[in-house]
DNA sequence: TTTTATTGTCTGATAAATAGACAATAAAAA
DNA sequence: TTTTTATTGTCTATTTATCAGACAATAAAA
């Protein structure tokens, strides 16, 4: 396959997405370095196949970029102003083209269709941190997590499509029961709470929201969780999936 | 401008709008009938200028087919199933085209890009029923408001592109008070209360109902309605925008 | 003047969200 | 072994919001 074959993707229509990770009390984004004589930094995306749907070209750009299968995915809106361009990255693009192709990283000279305009159709995802080892393309320089209120400048409207994603994340978390696909297989209700505040920015109140949660009745309880603290040791929960 | 410009658009994305108005009761829906050999319901929709934005051309899509500037627009979900293809309109048009384009009816002879997957950008409407005097384009045969609940047979996935906005109008009319775009200037506190029981198909409690919006804030209580019946006269209301 | 239909608003009942309190640990310190 | 410390799990009280019932205030017809 080769990675910019222009016969083979929908033209001026792309993926984006907004990978959502958590760890250390952060709520993460993974982004991605891409070096030429300058450096950018983006979103994982990448186009759409004339034989596949949208929603598993998304499912498709994750995989390659995480690893990982059955990710929870949803797209949440799309970006398509007039001048939707990237122009950053392909003017570099451009100027390395001869030099990639002789190289291999490039298979087809014809780059021309990246320099369109492009509606995009932003994704975001929801992954267990611990479970991706974010994978290198042959573009990308690094390919690492940003915590959500730091990230780096990215280019065009990704930041703003962050933005958008983080949005659609807390509307979505409450209703949905997705704040878990965040989480490892099992957790206590710190770490559930923990999560929570790191996504909505704002603390909560222990007692209610340990009821709160138990209540939805989707969480079965295990043993307990003895970490040498010295405290009442947690319970462990896993999410139940029916 | 020719009506299906091979150079005019972005290739394999398009938009469809579900329209929204409130009259008699009823939540209803803009749809129009193309007549071929056979005859098909569709969505109003069309297709992305290179020069425009998605929401422009939303915009213009909606004007081509209302006659109204300032509509209320949001953007609700993305359709791109792998075969999503207009199989059942494109043979019928291949089939009429020379005699079409004899006819000036369509200009340009190159259809064939119309053939192809399309990906398609859904977005809903709100308008004030009284104020749109529906478009016929060339294409059309009719143009008519259809009960939500009694929908023809549509194009597609049109019907299941209803289906969502549905979901989403249901979704937003509490939380961004847009409802009252899809009544006239001014109005009774019972209208409101009707139409949001023709969205979510339920009734409310009129005593409570009058509560809730009110403390909302966003109503200014004009002067009351004679309306001749043997009651009391109900106030009227304004939406305030601020 | 009485009757009828509907409106606007009040009050009390019920349920939900929030805040305060405390016993129950697990392990370290005394 | 006993006491202390930090956190957990849960309970109760308080406040707030939601729901249901009631009724006076019309506007026009009888």
């Amino acid at each position: 396959m080769k990675l910019f074959d222009e016969q083979a993707f929908i033209h001026q229509l792309s993926i984006d997405c907004v990978i959502f990770g958590y760890k250390d009390l952060e709520l993460k984004v993974l982004a991605s370095q891409i070096n030429m004589s300058r450096s950018f930094w983006t979103l994982p995306g990448g186009f759409i196949k004339h034989e596949e749907g949208i929603d598993g070209a998304a499912k498709r750009i994750l995989e390659e970029r995480t690893g990982l299968k059955d990710i929870y995915l949803e797209q949440y809106r799309v970006f398509g102003e007039p001048d939707r361009v990237n122009r950053e990255v392909f003017e570099e693009l451009a100027e390395v083209r001869d030099e990639w192709v002789a190289k291999g990283i490039l298979d087809d000279a014809n780059i021309g269709w990246l320099g369109k305009r492009f509606v995009s159709i932003g994704y975001y995802a929801l992954v267990d941190i611990n479970k991706v080892s974010p994978q290198k393309t042959e573009l990308d320089d690094s390919v690492d997590w940003y915590n959500v209120k730091e990230l780096p400048t990215l280019i065009m409207d990704h930041n703003e499509m962050v933005g958008y994603a983080l949005e659609a994340l807390r509307q979505n978390l409450d209703q949905k029961l997705i704040g878990f696909n965040l989480l490892p297989e099992t957790f206590t209700m710190r770490e559930v709470q923990e999560l929570y505040e790191a996504v909505y920015d704002r603390p909560f109140a222990r007692n209610n929201f340990q009821k709160k949660i138990l209540d939805l009745n989707v969480l079965e309880r295990l043993e307990k969780k003895f970490t040498g603290a010295q405290n009442k040791a947690p319970y462990l929960y896993r999410f139940r999936r029916e």
